[in-house]
DNA sequence: GATGAATGAGCCTTCATTCAT
DNA sequence: GATGAATGAAGGCTCATTCAT
């Protein structure tokens, strides 16, 4: 998927929005749209997200939701397109950053998934909303976290070479999983535990689970030098 | 807590049901609503249920629902305590009958949240639900399951055993964090993969995790004998 | 109208109600319920008014109220007959009490209106509830105060022979209805002014009113001796 | 109170009606539902008045009731409130007019309240509904006509005068209560009565009240030359 | 493009009435 | 007689959607 809701584009440039212009570029209103929208999710919750509330959230009038979104129904798909472009490109771009190594792979995706601009109580509580409704949805278990099956094959390669290389005798598609739902397991916590742990302690914690995996590269504080 | 909804009551004896009785006792009833309402949750989501639902589901008039429950929220709070005390129930009694050995105490948690009473489709579904909106509703949260104290106590002096037991040099509180995500990940999994795998191999996945810690009295398959 | 509900017809006595019988006599649970009625009709207004109300502020069951009326109107309707039958029989018995002379006849219907066991606080908001509703049904505006024709044609007949006995030039019926009003105006502020005058004052008005018209006969503080 | 509801602000032109326009200003909708409400109050009583009743009245859409005033509740009060001014400007406007002289102020209230603009079967017949209700609202209460503290005070003031110029042996607040409440309850009669009699026999009547107070200046026809 | 009044379907809730016990 | 669970119609309210301006 490439930014197919436009809401990626690039914004406006910042000197436009002192005084919000009466007209604003098709992209640019939706992406104000939809981070709005992410900040109804979060504060209220899906069953009780108003397309007025996101209107108000944005500053913009009701009626001009439906002219940019045809209906609400869309307006939240987009906005879940979004997130999950999003998520996908984080980690994508921190699997590219790290080099040829597994381990330093494995340690990126774990890190990626506590990028603070990520990980933020709004959108976490944003995607919540989306895994609630997801087994009613169809489209939305679609595209909800444990579906992405490119990250599930990426994540189970990068364990299968770390278990060959290290000689281990573990199932690579099980360990792939065990990080895979600690990682969402922390999102959860960090979401609803009340009060909840920061986001380097989920980070440690999936960093610990890692360790017991593969020793001989993770620690709970990191890669092993 | 102890039952406080009366649904957990003895219900009237099968013979009774095989014509419905036009009169049926109060807690019975709020059972029978509170089971339609966890299958509607199931079918339809939090944001999609509605109170003809549920007495459709119920076969029951809609007016009988508020009767029983005051309101659509009181029936929502009551059914997310049903859904707990059912939960607590079904690990404090596995718990109780594992013994005083810690690696046992630990697999019967782990089997507990894998029990087919307690871990089914609908089941699954409905605790989403209420995940999904706990974020925005504190009474939810409060009985959300990454809150129960008491789990959460359990599995950390558990887990502490163990470490001091077998001499390992693990921080108990986030083993404990790790073994009790990673089974809410693998529900989550199981509720919005589509295909999922079985409860079977997501107790494998979680012995995977506790082998991983625990190696001394864990297999993927069980307890080492 | 001779007491055709049976509401006015003798109670249980009283040690009968010590505990209250599961088995009461007809007419006493109508008049129980009647009386809860009126009660809750003060208390709640007409629109508020529902059966459950009456029901436990009598200290019965829900069903008990249409076993003996058969419906919400019948039970709105006898006890505006009650209410209309109490007061006729309060002003006709002073007036019967007050022997031929009309000047004592006059006083005696003033006083009436004034009376500690018809001019209760519950009972003006009942009638007030019943004037409200008046207009749009015609059984109420039938039994509403101001038309009862016969206490109309003795009031007028009354106030003509004082007319006549003082030699005024006076119109006998607008007289009758100014000290008619007047009554009822009082009735009115009794119930809706905060904080109210109270009923000796009600009376002294009324009276003020009457001096006006025949000051031969009345001063504010009563007959002239 | 300066016409807080928008309701008394001028209407759009009559000739923008001649089709009724889609839209209309917010003031003009709010005044079109009031006199709406004063209509079906009229008909239906208050128990019996349903919004949808109002919006068919009025030729909208039921939702457009709750758009413009947030809540039946909402409406039935700007109502009211609508009402209380509209019968405070009509005093108040009256007595303005009748210069300094405390009879003609007198008689000019007396006249103001069958003025035939306020005194309409339906207005009146919404202020019974109100008064009906009074006793169990405390909003009511406080704007019902008995509680107008500045007409009371006015009022009063008038027939003090009056009885200082004449010299005359009356308590001027009871005087003014009288005349008060003759209004009120030739009003009561003139909604309730039937077959009622006309606002010219009612205008007679408290003048003949008036009359017996103050004989140097009224007439029943009228002030004395 | 943008606004916000207007619409109407659908839901929660209340409550009079019925009826099995 | 008495109870209270059960029913279903009706009403208030919300809100997605439409559309005139």
């Amino acid at each position: 998927m490439d930014d197919p809701t436009g809401a990626l584009a690039p914004q406006a440039p910042p000197e436009a929005r002192v005084k919000p212009p009466r007209k604003l570029s098709r992209a640019a209103r939706r992406l104000q749209l939809i981070e709005a929208t992410i900040e109804v999710l979060a504060r209220n919750g899906y069953a009780r997200m108003t397309l007025g509330d996101v209107a108000r959230q944005a500053g913009l009038s009701h009626g001009l939701v439906n002219f940019h979104f045809e209906s609400k129904e869309k307006l939240l798909s987009e906005t879940l397109l979004y997130l999950a472009e999003e998520y996908r490109l984080n980690w994508t771009g921190a699997l590219a950053a790290a080099g040829p190594d597994p381990a330093a792979q494995l340690d990126a995706l774990l890190r990626a998934d506590f990028n603070p601009g990520i990980c933020t109580p709004q959108r976490l509580s944003a995607w919540c909303s989306f895994w609630g409704e997801a087994q009613a949805r169809p489209f939305y278990q679609e595209r909800c976290g444990s579906n992405d099956d490119r990250y599930i094959e990426v994540i189970e390669a990068i364990c299968a070479r770390l278990v060959a290389q290290d000689g281990l005798d573990l199932d690579p598609a099980r360990v792939a999983r065990v990080l895979r739902v600690t990682m969402e397991g922390v999102w959860l916590d960090l979401m609803t535990m009340s009060p909840p742990y920061d986001a380097a302690e989920g980070l440690a914690t999936v960093r610990t689970c890692a360790t017991a995996f593969f020793p001989r590269h993770f620690t709970p504080g990191g890669l092993r030098a």
